[in-house]
DNA sequence: CCTTGATCTCAACTTAAGTTGAGATATTAA
DNA sequence: TTAATATCTCAACTTAAGTTGAGATCAAGG
């Protein structure tokens, strides 16, 4: 008898989370959650996938507010398609792509630094603090998809 | 009358920062801090670097707590050298390096997921939700030095 | 001397992403 | 039917990296 709908805790299971998060992101309206008259939540099956989703796309430095954006393109009502998590994916390799190159700045940089004789020389990127904010700090803050806009403790404002 | 003893405020104005940012990172012991006799701080030049070089290592995903650690290589009594610095630096590239091939990794596996026909077959990175952790959740997570060990909200244990 | 502007301390607040606990109700297996 | 699980809600707590504000003191220029 394997239905389409599962309980929170398998899906918590089945995504290898806690309870506790599930209801989080069915609470920020990351997971559609049906619910029992008794007020259980439940899931359609492929809200699996959904919650994978959001773990890949949380390793990659997503914040949750901008994987539902992303997530906005998923079909609500029905069944995400293989066409469907495909164009998702794909997003995510070049966004990849992306960072791989930005890290190979960052690290031409820093060689081009150790070579340099940082401590007499002014135009040294690490110690120009204008420069080191631009190229590494916001850079890489963007790179490694930090901060969100509204609240920026330690922003490097340049 | 250029000393080596610079204010806090100078500090800050030199690195892009602000002044309270300062006053925590030497509350925390990242950087020596002098005192004046009527309690004001005041630094020595080469702070300015210690600074610098916390923001690299903030923007590729490092804590303080680790930043630390890490500076903890470098001499508290004498300016750092040319050579302190260049370890550091190094071993910043080598991280790099290993970043860039992990991301290379994720890549690879996203590719393939992309092919596989991911909603019917059982064998997908994304869908297997164990191997999804293991392989992008953990890994990545680790890749982007997110969370600490102590406490891990979300961490996706398997 | 006096007024800015810079610093000081210390406590409280911010965001993100959940976790933990209490007290109550549901569901399920024996 | 009853005991053991599973869920429910809701509030309070966690960490990191600072920021903000209040009230007080310091230092420097005119």
């Amino acid at each position: 008898m394997k239905t389409n709908i599962v309980s929170i805790g398998e899906i918590a299971k089945r995504t290898g989370t806690q309870v506790s998060a599930i209801r989080f992101y069915a609470d920020k309206g990351l997971i559609p959650a049906l619910r029992s008259n008794s007020g259980h939540r439940s899931f359609h099956r492929s809200v699996i996938r959904r919650v994978s989703f959001i773990l890949v796309a949380q390793s990659l430095g997503y914040r949750l507010k901008e994987i539902k954006t992303i997530m906005q393109s998923l079909p609500e009502q029905r069944t995400p398609t293989k066409l469907d998590w495909e164009k998702l994916s794909r997003g995510f390799v070049s966004e990849l792509d992306q960072r791989i190159s930005r890290l190979e700045l960052l690290k031409k940089k820093l060689n081009g630094c150790i070579g340099c004789g940082c401590l007499s020389l002014k135009s040294c990127q690490l110690y120009n603090p204008g420069d080191a904010a631009a190229e590494f700090g916001t850079g890489a803050r963007y790179l490694l998809g930090d901060k969100p806009t509204e609240f920026q403790p330690g922003s490097n404002k340049i």
